[in-house]
DNA sequence: GCAAATCCATACTCATGCGTATGTTAAGTG
DNA sequence: CACTTAACATACGCATGAGTATGGATTTGC
């Protein structure tokens, strides 16, 4: 019984450094990822991390593209499953706005473009995401130079909703107001 | 002749250190912001500073206290002044656009929002803001709930822009995409 | 069942950057 | 011109966190 409560004292793998140092990203930035304080929380000491990387700082890497490679996936394939075209966007939307869980690695990530390393990671995720969504523009019959405003546009509005709801607390929006938001987005920024 | 290049051996006052971290925090973040490097530019040792600032955390603070008081005030009162209130917020539109030199430091704390003293800062300003949007939207003739979210919609599309477009620098926007792009979003953001 | 990897612990070094202690110079002020 | 105070210099202490050196403990392959 319990099988990790107690770390399941098993040797670890890189992985389960990459592993760690996310969801530390995840709740404390990236500046919160140092390697006493990990080893710590995995239950061993610096000796072990530097046998797996060379540096902090590969650590930060390699997590970084682990998050870029396994992160997003899932909501993209189950959208462009939808046959019709012009359901797809709103049906985005409403799958983003209540998944929002799942964002806050990208949350985090967002408050701490200070640092050098995942400025590219970002800008490289983001210019995916933006692509994605000039396509599912285009796709529901927007001519195309409309259908790329407005899918910065769009982008724009969601990386802007993050950074003010979740990094900065603005006064605590209640689920109803935040729902008829969503519809709002979805009746603005969607074609009719 | 030269009144400021070398910088002028005059003494320094607490404005001066503030003054310094700002431009500081516009250039580098705020993570730059020491006080040993910060003396080395201003020409004097930390022995000044420790004279000005009880401590590190004391300078950032009034450092950004100090911004959050002179910094918004000119559009605000110059869009005031248009009579017509629909023709309020394209016109505010297109001067934000052109004046991003001014959101330099807004960008700055943007992406530096895990440092815990910036975010209070930046969550009254931009609470500050997107009321301001919200009566702009009012006075334009929108009902009160869907003003409220287009201002909330609005604010964040300019927030994920400074973000996506200064920090990360996602592929360099030409001068004209960018105008096209700005009138796109009075289009979609601005009741006819 | 024993060698060679693999994984980890212990005990350091070293750089950085904040803060302190205390001495020194330049302006005022009576 | 004495003397007080604002503004700075110099030289420390000290904590933090990265990285190294080296040896011990476990697996794993043969």
């Amino acid at each position: 019984m319990n099988a990790n409560a107690k770390p399941e004292r098993t040797r670890l793998s890189a992985e389960d450094w990459e592993e760690a140092a996310l969801s530390l990203i995840a709740e404390q930035g990236v500046n919160a990822v140092a390697v006493e304080a990990l080893a710590r929380q995995l239950g061993v000491t610096k000796g072990s991390f530097y046998w797996h990387f060379r540096t902090r700082e590969a650590l930060v890497q390699a997590a970084l593209e682990r998050w870029e490679q396994f992160g997003e996936r899932e909501i993209i394939s189950q959208i462009e499953a939808i046959p019709d075209p012009r359901a797809r966007l709103p049906e985005l939307f409403r799958r983003v706005a209540h998944e929002l869980q799942a964002h806050r690695v990208y949350a985090a990530l967002l408050k701490a473009l200070d640092h050098p390393q995942v400025v590219p990671v970002m800008a490289r995720v983001s210019q995916r995401r933006m692509e994605f969504l000039n396509t599912a523009y285009r796709e529901a019959g927007m001519p195309p130079t409309e259908a790329l405003n407005r899918a910065r546009l769009t982008y724009a509005a969601y990386v802007g909703f993050l950074q003010l709801n979740f990094t900065l607390g603005l006064p605590r929006i209640t689920h109803e107001e935040f729902d008829a938001y969503v519809e709002h987005m979805i009746a603005t920024l969607t074609p009719a």
